[in-house]
DNA sequence: AGCACGCCGACT
DNA sequence: GTCGGCGTGCTC
């Protein structure tokens, strides 16, 4: 039933990308008088259902009317050109297909959430209102207040209303019409300003300067106000100095006092004024380092030229401390003076480090640095300069992938190994190495993939062929690689008397090294104090109510908490269940490390460095700081020691607990704990130092170690690439993991099973594994249960069975039966 | 995903 | 009688 009649031939319609995790595009028209500023790339500004307001994307402009409905009009136009570059529809597009999710969620992912204004309902009194007998007297109050703010925020009635139910209180403002409300779209983004403050030009001659410091002979405070600024500013020497001005922070900072300059700013002898400026510092070009490389890194970095002449990937394979980086600024240059953008991706945690700076000092302020640590409005500069070409080289983290790009001809991937890379919830569950490669063949770029341990399937690709392969074996300089030792923890646990977790060993490096006056690095992958607490009576063990996992004391404040939901409880002094006192805490993380430590080397200068010690934000390089001024003795650390740090004085680094990762039961496992093992090994000795490494395990003959021990990577990888090949596993097949969710554990099951018998239908039953309980089977008190498909490379059409398993989830989820469970698919699950 | 609508139990 | 619990359905 819709009036066709009143669309014409000019009515323009939008198929627009809304922020949702729902398929389907949506069309919205165009008002007649926005004809002329619609395109492709830009946003939009739409109502999307009864009240919401959301940012959307033009994806599409089209005249076709939509038969079943009525197409909404959008509101705004935000945009005078596209905010993202030519190729990213498709690669939005792509990623939706690949990963098995929607383009609404790519594009809520990719665009910084400066970018995507949000509706906010505020309040208002109603013009028409006149009927103040029906109000109670708490709301009779609150409309005086209304009257005197014109409208409210949600936000600032709390403000007024303090704690009751706001929400409540609203709606029975609006059944008897006394307010309004309606939605205030608001752009999020917002230059920074700085305040500045200057002289009034006629103050700025020689002589008016000094008659007016006449003037103020009986204002002391004021004179001084204008002293202090012609000290800072001697704009006597150079006129111009006064137009530039100064903070306002800055001169008030002198001490100087506030009300004074309050009253010159008032008397118009001094004027205030606002800056627009960057928020990233800028470097003045002179202050530029250049590079020098080494012979070595010369040949290197010729190699990779000529590789990337044939394939459009390469994989440089150099050894930690071998200076990959000095690689790729000198790649990086080349580039850019070849015209082209290039964009380098760095693990999240690396990113804050000493790269940056050392990346900084070399490509100053034509470079952009993009980084979840960074506010929303830095990060809307970074994209905006990106769009702008004010960097033509940006380095980032795995969602830098994203930026807009125009003119990319060089991507960087450091290690390229980490699993950072992989974006594990929510969707799209992506791999940032894996897309950019994908966009670098769209786009003709070209790509370079960096790691001293890569990846099982880029080590492959490289070895067939498909991937351009460099060896940079020589650690820079005359530094030597360290020598790797293991340390049997069983026997020497039986020599020792003392139950400790330190091997006679470690402790002997560990003393030595502080005579030495030398640092040292203790890695184990575990945070917190113990992995749980355990009754020596009754044998009960401290477990999370809510998810299938025990509790992890934190001794610092005396909490047991669930790393999986964030559940925090207070430690109990006796058993919960027995009443014994007898509660012991088993197994060893950071803290308990730490703790050890501080009773073994009561002298020693210890920091640790893990989830709990850097959650705000400048904690990381602190830490960092102190360590590379020599401030720290041993730094204790999770997988965060392990990567991209380089500490000059570090010449040992200590390993417990090897085993866990080891045994850990997944088929990546002995490929994860290679890479820790080897990176963490690498962070010890650089310059003229070796470095030791001593390794702590229980199997000491284990293959693995011995490969670690021999620095063998390739050894590593013929074993690994044989294990895979026999067992179908990647890079000789395609992984995709879907998982259910959901309360009720029988039927969390129940739709894992019936997936399971769907997919076998045309898949076949050998490419399907499960349904089985997930690791942890429990979480947030939904049950987990995992569905496994293996799809063998070159012999499926990948397409359609991504789209196969895609409508069978789709089906189930309109089943009834199956409508409240979560299926979460994960391509390519690492 | 959100959000409104709507249909059943425990309270002023 | 109503408040509010969360199952269900829809979003151009």
């Amino acid at each position: 039933m819709h009036d066709h009649s009143v669309y014409t031939e000019e009515t323009l319609f939008l198929d627009v990308i809304l922020p949702v995790p729902i398929p389907q595009a949506f069309t919205y028209r165009v008002p007649r008088d926005l004809n002329d500023f619609v395109l492709i790339g830009a946003r939009v500004i739409v109502s999307f259902g009864k009240n919401r307001v959301m940012t959307g994307l033009i994806a599409r402009i089209h005249h076709n009317a939509p038969e079943n409905y009525k197409a909404k009009y959008i509101d705004e136009i935000l945009d005078e050109s596209p905010i993202i570059s030519s190729h990213q529809l498709w690669l939005f597009q792509w990623m939706a297909d690949y990963y098995l999710c929607n383009v609404g969620e790519v594009m809520n992912i990719a665009l910084p959430s400066g970018l995507k204004v949000s509706s906010q309902s505020r309040i208002q009194i109603n013009p028409t209102f006149d009927s103040p007998e029906l109000l109670s007297i708490e709301e009779a109050e609150f409309l005086i207040t209304l009257e005197k703010n014109d409208s409210l925020s949600y936000d600032e009635l709390k403000k007024f209303l303090g704690d009751i139910d706001i929400a409540k209180f609203v709606k029975s403002l609006i059944s008897k019409h006394a307010v309004i409300l309606y939605d205030a779209v608001k752009e999020k983004y917002s230059p920074k300003k700085l305040k500045k403050v200057r002289l009034k030009r006629v103050y700025e001659g020689q002589e008016e300067i000094l008659n007016l410091i006449e003037s103020l002979e009986k204002s002391t405070k004021q004179q001084e106000v204008i002293m202090s600024y012609i000290q800072l500013i001697p704009f006597h020497e150079l006129q111009e100095k006064n137009s530039q001005g100064i903070t306002k922070k800055d001169l008030l900072d002198l001490g100087i006092s506030p009300s004074s300059y309050k009253t010159l700013v008032d008397k118009e002898i001094l004027e205030e004024y606002e800056l627009t400026v960057s928020r990233f510092g800028d470097i003045g070009k002179d202050e530029l380092e250049g590079i020098r490389l080494s012979t070595v890194q010369e040949r290197v970095s010729a190699e990779l030229l000529e590789k990337l002449e044939e394939s459009n990937t390469a994989l440089l394979h150099g050894v930690t401390g071998s200076g990959k980086t000095e690689v790729y600024i000198d790649l990086i240059k080349k580039a850019l003076e070849n015209g082209v953008q290039v964009l380098m991706l760095l693990p999240e945690i690396a990113l804050t480090t000493q790269i940056v700076n050392r990346l900084r000092k070399v490509f100053g302020d034509a470079m952009g640095v993009y980084h979840s640590k960074f506010s929303d409005n830095e990060r809307v500069e970074v994209w905006k300069g990106v769009l702008e070409d004010k960097f033509s080289f940006v380095v980032g983290v795995r969602s830098a992938v994203f930026l807009p790009f125009e003119n990319l001809g060089l991507i960087i991937i450091d290690e390229e190994h980490e699993s950072s890379y992989k974006q594990y919830d929510p969707a799209p569950r992506y791999h940032a190495r894996d897309t950019a490669i994908m966009l670098a063949h769209k786009v003709g770029a070209k790509v370079i993939l960096g790691s001293a341990t890569p990846s099982i399937e880029s080590y492959y690709h490289a070895k067939e062929g498909k991937y351009g392969l460099v060896n940079l074996s020589e650690r820079f300089g005359d530094a030597q690689l360290p020598k790797v030792e293991l340390a049997n923890i069983r026997e020497e646990k039986a020599k020792q008397k003392i139950k400790s977790d330190f091997g006679i060993t470690l402790q002997d490096a560990i003393k030595g090294n502080l005579e030495k006056q030398e640092q040292t690095i203790i890695f184990q992958n575990r945070r917190g104090y113990s992995p749980y607490l355990n009754c020596e009576e009754c044998n009960w063990i401290g477990s999370c109510h809510q998810c299938s996992v025990s509790l992890t004391y934190h001794y610092k404040d005396h909490m047991l908490i669930c790393h999986y939901c964030g559940h925090k409880e207070r430690t109990p002094q006796v058993c919960p269940t027995c009443g014994s006192g007898k509660i012991k805490s088993v197994g060893i993380g950071t803290e308990k490390i730490e703790d050890d430590l501080m009773v073994l080397f009561p002298e020693a200068r210890i920091v640790r460095m893990d989830l709990d010690t850097t959650r705000s934000k400048n904690a990381y390089q602190q830490i960092i700081g102190e360590v590379e001024s020599g401030g720290v003795d041993i730094l204790v650390g999770t997988q965060m020691v392990s990567k991209g740090l380089d500490f000059d004085k570090v010449s040992l680094v200590g390993v417990f607990d090897a085993d866990r990762m080891i045994y850990f039961p997944d088929f990546r496992s002995g490929e994860r704990a290679f890479q820790m093992l080897t990176q963490v090994s690498g962070r010890a000795g650089r310059k003229e130092k070796p470095g030791r490494v001593i390794i702590q395990t229980n199997s000491p003959t284990h293959p693995l170690l011995k490969m670690v021990v021999e620095n063998n990577y390739h050894g590593f990888y013929d074993k690994e690439i044989i294990e895979r090949e026999k067992y179908n596993y990647p890079p000789f097949s395609r992984l995709i993991r879907v998982t259910t969710k959901h309360f009720d554990k029988a039927l969390s099951h129940a739709a894992a099973g019936t997936l399971a018998q769907r997919l076998a239908t045309k898949l076949s039953k050998e490419r399907i594994l499960g349904p089985e309980k997930a690791i942890v089977e429990r979480v947030r008190n939904q049950y987990i249960f995992e569905v496994w498909i293996k799809l063998e490379k070159n012999k499926l059409n990948i397409a359609a069975t991504k789209a196969f398993i895609r409508d069978q989830i789709t089906e189930m989820t309109a089943d009834k039966k199956y409508k409240s469970v979560r299926f979460v698919p994960d391509v390519d699950v690492v």
